[in-house]
DNA sequence: TCTTGCTATGCAACGAGTTGCATAGCAAGG
DNA sequence: CCTTGCTATGCAACTCGTTGCATAGCAAGA
């Protein structure tokens, strides 16, 4: 269960609240990871009665008061732990390619609208994306010699395989609708 | 909720017992859907008593006899419907993106064999991909003027997906790596 | 004033997915 | 004969994730 370390890089990122986190879980974090509120509510308070977190009440004006959490020697301690263990390859879940393979027992040609659906979704995250890089990672060379960032580093690098798996995508699903093409072709 | 679905259209492929589902969702169906025997089972029973799928004891010789199961109408109405049905794109939990940014905290050059590992895992999907178009869509061309076998053409569309999504991964892998080991360069 | 809307937190119930265990038929090898 | 291993099905307990709902502060505009 990732969940807690999800949590966890995020509040070593930058401490927050609960509700900070699930807008986090919503941008960048949620590239790769998502999460309701109620999930995250849910884990900060068990980390935090396992002494993982700290809370601090902070007063705010013009709007409701919040908790402000951030991480613990114990909660960074599980986080290294977990870091240094192996973990299995992802699974995947791709109800679109359930679809896929179902539409031959159906209208192949239906698909159509509901892949290129998909597709403007997928545009939108890479254009979404891409104007990050943009902001966030502008000069991309480095100064040699410099000392690296790693946080800035690794986010960037992470952000890539957003950008990469994006554009994987939409090659694939103009592939897909090329494919559906031929069938209403043939119709 | 797409399990149903994609034991629905497994089903529609080749009929079969719950313990032959198990093991297609860890080849072929693998590829984009996991599921565990007891997730199968449960949801067999459930779509039994639903009428939407037909058991038949099949008496077999040499190993233990088996429930072979197969589509009814209901089930096939209700795959038409959700096939129908808009669906969300799909949210992604990637593991070892909360590995990498979190490494950020930890030690970065001490990644480098975790994420070794899994570039490795994805190398043998792909070959395990690649050996199963070779050996299953041989001639991609096509006899000109043939009717499309719409089960064989959108099976080999997901499969063109798989291998498009492993050779992303190895690539970003790669990336990776070099970032990581400007880490260790470093250090 | 009343509604809308954003910030902020949370409970309760349910459904989906995982893990450990149990049973049983039969084959093959030591 | 006994263990190992594959086929085949299933229960029970648990954790994870989703959905609907509730509360509350405060701001802005009709």
């Amino acid at each position: 269960m990732a969940l807690d370390h999800a949590i966890l890089v995020s509040l070593l990122e930058k401490p927050g609240s609960g509700y900070e986190l699930a807008r986090r879980f919503e941008r960048s974090i949620g590239y790769f990871w998502t999460a309701t509120h109620q999930q995250i509510y849910r884990v900060l308070k068990r980390m935090e009665s396992d002494g993982w977190v700290d809370v601090r009440d902070v007063p705010q004006q013009g709007r409701p008061d919040k908790k402000e959490y951030s991480v613990a020697g114990p909660g960074r301690a599980a986080l290294s732990t977990w870091l240094h263990e192996p973990i299995e390859p992802e699974s995947v879940r791709h109800d679109l390619a359930v679809k896929i393979r179902g539409a031959a027992f159906d209208d192949p040609a239906a698909l159509i609208g509901e892949v290129g659906r998909h597709r403007r979704a997928h545009t939108d995250r890479l254009e979404h994306y891409l104007a990050g890089e943009a902001r966030d990672f502008p000069g991309t060379a480095g100064t040699a010699g410099a000392p690296l960032d790693a946080e800035r580093e690794l986010q960037h690098a992470v952000l890539r395989g957003g950008i990469a798996y994006e554009r994987m995508m939409i090659a694939w699903l103009d592939d897909v609708l090329a494919t559906l093409a031929r069938f209403e072709a043939e119709r």
